[in-house]
DNA sequence: AGACCCTTCTGGTCCGACGAATATGACAAG
DNA sequence: CTTGTCATATTCGTCGGACCAGAAGGGTCT
């Protein structure tokens, strides 16, 4: 169980951090367990004790642990825990497959609708009008697969921006960047001409000021969207048990 | 400069990334300056360089400094930090008085509604009949205004678990635990009979089955509950707020 | 001017030590 | 037997120092 910097020459604590998260979230550790001391946890892993105490530490930040002094460590509930686990659960799925993504995508097909609605009441008309000229470039352009999902993507980042909300923009950024490390282009390639269809009655309803229009036809995208993404993932992993992401120790 | 424990018992990693995260925030350390090294910054701070890279990892994580090997520690964009950033941001607001919370309630505001509508789309009906058994049940509820403000929460907890998402339920509950750092209940207490009204007209929109009616009547209850917060919040704090308010001094 | 190397700066890791908070068990009083 | 008290062990928190590794800057050679 010897952690060396070889594992892809990432950070030592890096490494015992996604090795105890890995035992959290697979179930080796059970909410409420006590994890070993650090001294043991140190022993173990082969590194020393500040690595696996920076390494409880952001275990501790994402809320997957509690640390007392004197006490020891506790496994905390998983749902309590930090929002940004989900990256970490999105990026090495333990157990449960895809999951973790498809709740993901479900968050934003819960949001986005919201977003739009309150964009469109407290942008100006002609912020509005400049919005809806960019929804329609977005659908005459005529680039590649993935020209036209950075297109969504900035059209996805103005609309946030008109909500002049910094927390929205934040949250919206952090969703966006889960979403990058997708393959999503391809996926969504697709489904391009039945999005583009709904993205020109978003245009249209924008420019007229027609909230609910505009709201339903941002959440029939997000469907349409995470179906497509839905059914692809579904087509390429038919067993949906991927188990070689764990552990790379060699000897 | 010096960074005691004194200060409230705290750990001192904390007091130290506090003290520095305020720096980035109040804007003395700007986006893209490079802070000084860890070993300056302990002694500037009168604390152990394990402190300071701890703080600094802690830091890190909330994707607020950028640190590299031999190259040092980099200010980031706070757009691109994480959300987790929110939460220090609602309790230690720097600069911008309110509108972190204000953006944070946003935020449920373009939510909620997105998932109710997934909650209903997914629950099963017996499920559906419970779920409107429990908000007639906080309806006629007589209790006082904290276990009036206790019973929507259980209820967001109960229709954010129908949605069977766990990307949902942590998120629900990360936002939760931020709110309830705010004396909601007074707050809330205002306008009781007119969520009250609102949520009588949800339970009957779950029983039959109404997505439409109960998604909008989830965005009613969310700005009536937003608007009376928001009314108090201006009331309570006259400075932070440049539009002049005509309301009556303090009931 | 450009390529190369060496020095210096800076974060990364290791080690050993002691302080502080907590848990544990023994023990005495009721 | 129960309860409260206290000494002890366990465990995290902080410290100081040392050395390794990556990056930047400057100087030298071609």
């Amino acid at each position: 169980m010897k952690a060396t910097p070889a594992d892809g020459r990432r950070a030592l604590p890096d490494v015992v951090a996604d090795r105890i998260r890995a035992g959290i979230i697979d179930g080796e550790f059970r909410t409420g367990d006590r994890l070993p001391p650090e001294r043991e946890l140190a022993e173990w892993l082969q590194v020393n004790r500040s690595s696996v105490r920076e390494a409880l530490k952001k275990l501790q930040q994402l809320r997957l642990v509690e640390i007392q002094q004197g006490s020891g460590i506790r496994v905390c509930a998983l749902e309590d825990a930090s929002f940004d686990v989900v990256w970490d659960l999105v990026a090495h799925p333990g157990g449960l497959g895809g999951r973790w993504l498809e709740g993901l995508l479900d968050l934003r097909e819960a949001l986005f609708p919201g977003i739009v609605r309150l964009a469109m009441s407290r942008a100006s008309p002609s912020e509005l009008r400049d919005a809806a000229k960019k929804v329609q470039a977005c659908v005459r352009g005529g680039g590649t697969d993935e020209e036209f999902v950075e297109l969504l993507r900035q059209l996805q980042t103005d609309l946030t921006d008109l909500t002049r909300n910094p927390v929205l923009k934040i949250f919206s950024n952090a969703l966006q960047r889960a979403v990058q490390e997708t393959p999503l282009a391809q996926w969504v390639g697709k489904e391009r001409r039945k999005i583009t269809l709904l993205m020109q009655r978003i245009a249209v309803a924008v420019e007229a000021g027609d909230v609910d229009t505009a709201e339903r036809a941002t959440r029939d995208i997000m469907r349409c969207v995470n179906e497509t993404i839905l059914a692809a993932m579904a087509r390429e992993t038919p067993s949906s048990s991927r188990r070689e992401v764990a552990d790379t120790d060699r000897g």
